[in-house]
DNA sequence: CTGAAAGCGCTAACAC
DNA sequence: GTGTTAGCGCTTTCAG
């Protein structure tokens, strides 16, 4: 079937190609009689606008790159839910990008999403280094970076807290006279993983006491679970802190088969929310990350770069919540 | 920063745009000396060749439309990674489309993969109807579908026999003396409900019974748990076969709080595997959906398609695996 | 209110 | 081997 053209309808229609044009982009200025004649012929033709077309005369494509970690969907799903709903709403299309690890990948990346000329990219990713960020950010094109804390010229983010959250969480726990916390490193997230460390740690010197419990995962380890049911043999502690829910229901596991009651022994808190943690039992204890919100307010500020309102705040924190359910009391 | 275009390149280089335009397409008909002279001048101005152009002069975008039910990431993620991975071999783009139930969203699906003029279109839902994909195939752009089976001119499909499946696994149960068995509804994939439905009618026929045992999930019930704790209070099966994995965990809790033993007093298969089956107590038994496979193959048919050699094949069914774990045995 | 014409950046015959 | 030129389908001044 031979692709109708703007061309095509301005023939049917009877006037030029200007005015079809006026019409599709709902310019006010044409008779509505005339109208009527190019929307009837739009229609008669099955008509759709060539939007690379469209792109190549306005300079502009609506559409914008999405960047994640490869094969991460199960924890940036909610986000990406968020991102869409915006982004339909608006008209915007995603293009999907993902990132793995090493250098020379980012590089592509960079590549890739100039050269598809997107109008503006949305980067989820602990991996990306400054100077590829920096190499973005000279080809000025307008950036919301996810989940950590930067901002420059063209580049907006938005990120939780969870220094902070941890922060918070320590010092509650201190209080109570809850001492030995131990935090779980997630080989997969390096920046949280620091965040949740100082966040502790700064807890920890506030009540004049010093942080040591950080458990970092032997490289040659496959898996949290194989490491934690070695680590369990030798090692307790009356509150452990992971990153994601995977993690969670391992050192769950884990501890139990070590014979460590959760949450009698040990309590658990898990950073990153999903559902599955409240399906499992014990249910888990999470902070709830406004995942959807994460992905719907890095569009929505994506939007207002793109039509360059003034973007008053360059740097959103949303806020976590605790929620407390069968892994701690 | 002005976007360098391969005109500036042709004057850097002092040659014809042409010339240039050989270069970046790696036609070998250039002298070695000029194409050097290029490739720097390409490199000096940092010159990225703008895709949406190519596209037009082309006329095609090598991305390809991805359609996907909104917020289903958790299973098909993996279907989406080997998607993408494929797709970065073959230097294609992926634009990303989430399609909400109602039938008015698939229209604006179609008008929009029109539109932005992708080069093909994979779909996986349940919910696109026949007109839908008509009309898609009207426009004769490749299409793949994922999930189910159904192939046309231009449509291809990649799926897994699920009725087969459930064939097989009710024969053996039936074998064994255990013909109490119940299918549970998935309001979120009538297609796959169907299928294992069917399975189980066609085994029971088989040996000259009759299948009874489906549920179906009350329209206004909010949750698969919510209605199953009611459900296990009068009700028990010998066998469960439930589709996801969070219908899984529902019913393992539901079944719990009333007293039933899994997997003594009540087997539990669901239907498509994913991590999570494997990191709950009791792991779940599942049949393994090679989704990355799915997703790769899909990919790799597309660009048979898109490159017209001969698809030999339009249905491709993928094998799926039983893996027992501990709610059968 | 509508039409004519000049691009947007690139590719692909067709000349030289 | 390399340059010239005519599109690809659409938007947008600028005239009328």
């Amino acid at each position: 079937m031979k692709r109708v053209t703007i061309y095509d309808v301005a023939k049917e229609a009877n006037v030029s190609l200007a005015t079809v044009s006026r019409v599709i982009n709902g310019s006010d200025v044409v008779k509505l009689q005339t109208k009527q004649r190019v929307d009837e012929a739009i229609k008669k033709l099955g008509y759709k606008p060539n939007a690379i077309a469209q792109g190549l005369a306005l300079q502009k494509t609506t559409t914008i790159g999405l960047v994640i970690p490869e094969a991460s969907f199960t924890y940036t799903g909610m986000i990406i839910n968020g991102l869409l709903d915006v982004a339909k709403i608006y008209g915007y299309n995603i293009i999907l990008h993902t990132i793995t690890e090493g250098i020379s990948d980012v590089d592509m990346i960079v590549d890739v999403v100039i050269k598809s000329r997107v109008d503006g990219a949305i980067i989820y990713t602990d991996k990306i280094t400054e100077e590829s960020m920096a190499m973005l950010n000279d080809y000025n094109i307008p950036i919301v970076v996810i989940g950590n804390r930067v901002s420059a010229q063209s580049i907006c983010s938005v990120y939780v807290d969870f220094e902070k959250a941890i922060y918070e969480l320590c010092s509650e726990y201190l209080d109570k006279g809850i001492e030995d916390i131990a935090i779980l490193e997630d080989r997969k997230n390096e920046n949280s993983t620091n965040d949740l460390h100082n966040g502790a740690i700064r807890a920890f010197k506030d009540k004049g006491k010093e942080f040591n419990g950080f458990i970092s995962i032997p490289k040659e380890e496959r898996s949290s679970y194989r490491f934690l049911k070695k680590y369990f043999v030798e090692h307790r502690h009356q509150l452990i802190v992971v990153n994601r829910d995977s993690q969670a229901m391992a050192t769950i596991n884990a501890a139990r088969e070590n014979g460590i009651l959760i949450p009698e022994d040990m309590q658990l808190v898990c950073v990153i929310d999903t559902k599955y943690n409240s399906m499992v039992r014990p249910q888990i204890s999470a902070f709830t990350i406004p995942s959807y919100d994460l992905g719907a307010v890095s569009m929505r500020l994506m939007t207002k770069m793109l039509q360059s309102e003034g973007v008053e705040d360059k740097e959103k924190c949303l806020n976590y919540l605790f929620t407390a359910r069968e892994t701690t009391y």
